[in-house]
DNA sequence: CACAGTTAGTTGATTTTGCACCCACTTTTG
DNA sequence: CAAAAGTGGGTGCAAAATCAACTAACTGTG
């Protein structure tokens, strides 16, 4: 459900292959989502099916053909609709939380190990999405649409900052 | 995979029934996990199947019998190597950014109301995290159980804080 | 007294996801 | 020159999750 708007989303920045789609999932947009492949190309699939996308089949000389996806007007009212229906709840899943609840557990020591490597983790992460904001062109953040965009990439960083925070604080007073 | 563990967790801390594990999802760990009780009854039957737990029927006089589940030692075995085995990464999705990421698509006023909305439920749920720490009695967190426990659910007000936060900045500066 | 809510658990259908694997060709790199 | 990585698109299968209903008794409230 959500693949499928995030899918019509991106399509209609830009027309695109499942391939292409899968790269942004990883790149662009992995600070607040990630999918499987055989998971896009089968969303596509079904949105070329509710006639919320159509194909063009460009052929290419050396590469294979592009199975080009394009956003219909249809597909267009069903993001707006997404949109306008009020924000979405987030599920608030996090298995590792999960860790640190049952973590009593553990030895004292393997604790601090689970803490630690956790720490090392999220620094890595928010070193990523630190980079990946350089490479944003700040000035074209005054239009909207870049705006919005960069802020989700600030929300990601914000939340793994308040998470090393955390981590710092319970490493401190773990008792 | 991770709601096995989870229960296992929670059948450490107490024998319980699938009812009683499905109300601790709903309240004492709502703030990093949620479970469908479908999925909570057919989980628990899985684990009965594996011997990681044990089922007692205790009979009650008024109410429907117990099925009580009780964790075995190959039980603990498990949790504990999922504890052991590092920390697990988080899925990192949020499908509520990925309406801010796409709301361009909207009118000004209308992302304004999406954020303003979202910022009400935000806050909801803050108040819902702060009120549960407030019954929290702070002399038992001196036990390391109590305390990671009671550190879990910092963890989710210092994200629910830190998203307020970042809600008021785009709030401020969307363009 | 009717109605809503609580306790306790179950079933079926469907969706979503993840994992592993496959094709075929091209480009880059050690 | 061989191996690895990239481009592009899939299939099959199983586990996990969700939705919705259904059973069946008891308790509290207006």
């Amino acid at each position: 459900m959500v693949l499928a708007r995030l899918i019509l989303g991106l399509l209609c920045l830009s027309p695109m292959t499942g391939y292409e789609l899968k790269k942004h999932f990883d790149s662009s947009i992995n600070h607040f989502w990630n999918a499987d492949k055989a998971q896009i190309y089968r969303t596509l699939a079904q949105l070329v099916d509710k006639g919320y996308a159509t194909v063009r089949t460009v052929p290419q000389s050396n590469y294979p053909d592009r199975q080009e996806h394009h956003i219909t007007e249809a597909g267009r009212e069903v993001l707006t609709l997404w949109l306008s229906d009020g924000p979405v709840e987030s599920p608030e899943r996090d298995p590792f939380m999960g860790q640190v609840f049952f973590a009593a557990e553990l030895e004292r020591e393997d604790i601090e190990k689970l803490l630690v490597k956790r720490r090392e983790a999220t620094q890595f992460i928010l070193d990523d999405y630190l980079s990946q904001r350089e490479g944003i062109d700040m000035r074209a953040a005054a239009d909207r649409r870049s705006f919005l965009m960069a802020a989700t990439l600030d929300n990601a960083i914000r939340q793994q900052a308040a998470q090393l925070e955390w981590l710092d604080a319970v490493l401190e007073y773990l008792p």
